[in-house]
DNA sequence: ATGTTTTAAACCAAATCTGACCTTTGCATA
DNA sequence: TATGCAAAGGTCAGATTTGGTTTAAAACAT
């Protein structure tokens, strides 16, 4: 029983997998409508799952002709991984985030899909046993900080 | 005669054993009304019978649209793998020994150089900062252990 | 008798969903 | 031109729906 708001993730994602340019370009009540829910359910899709270091950035227009924009972003092959997503993992990181973060560097064809596989199955909040919350997304952001800082290294060589 | 949680454990492996994928999503409280008992029960049964090192993964999500989701391993006994997952981890592991146990990993050819490289730039000591060393060697341990029962099924799938 | 496993209960945390109220923008028209 | 209305979208707090953790007592085994 898929929650609702795995739904309007999926149905965003299939949107942008159809376009090639990666930007879709759709209304919020649209969607609040095809989906039967309030408004305010878009937003919180968009702020779980559609955040820098999941890949993603949004841009908003209210009024007349207003819109909601996803874009997803795109990495260069020579762009600096950790310019690139230091600042959006933060000190912080969620499992959440976490997960999107792994399948984001997976999409970009920075690491293999076992890799992918192999880091959510280490960084879970259940194996992260026996710390609170805060120190478990400090040391989440720290070995995502550093493992990126180890692939560049890698790349560069 | 035979304990409640004896019983949840038969259920749920009856539930495995009929599905060929070895993978089955069930609510806790559905189960915990099943059995007629309270949820916490579900968590000890998971926690004392469904772990990596006795072959099982363990995924859970909270919220709407929540889940149990138990993954059995299909350990084969007598391979490199299950040894490590068993024996060479025990509740703590030191950067050190995490190190020595990467590198055998590498060297029997169930990780890659490249894993065993990133592996270790996350799992470092400096790396888990603001913890107690205690608590460091606990959550080396747990990944690792968690890591090697994500490998162990991504072999047999 | 003692130690271990099991069970229950009270309390905690995370993810989702809703609704009331607010802000921005474009356009029509006084 | 000013201004008011309609048409977007935004924010936030609280309710709801799951599952998690801790602790103490009960049951069981040695």
């Amino acid at each position: 029983m898929s929650s609702l708001s795995k739904q309007i993730e999926e149905y965003i994602k299939a949107l942008l997998a159809q376009e090639t340019a990666g930007v879709v370009e759709i209304q919020r009540n649209f969607l609040s409508e095809y989906f039967n829910c309030v408004p305010s359910q878009i937003n919180y899709v968009l702020s779980t799952r559609f955040t820098p270091v999941q890949g993603y950035m949004v841009e908003t227009r209210r009024g007349g002709g207003g819109f909601v924009r996803i874009v997803s972003l795109q990495l260069d092959e020579d762009d600096d991984l950790q310019d690139a997503l230091t600042d959006a993992i933060g000190s912080q990181l969620t499992q959440n985030d976490c997960e999107g973060l792994t399948a984001y560097l997976y999409q970009q064809g920075i690491i293999t899909q076992r890799e992918m596989l192999l880091f959510n199955s280490m960084l879970k909040d259940r194996v992260l046993t026996g710390l609170e919350k805060s120190q478990r997304d400090n040391i989440r952001a720290s070995m995502m900080q550093h493992m990126l800082a180890m692939l560049n290294m890698m790349r560069h060589t």
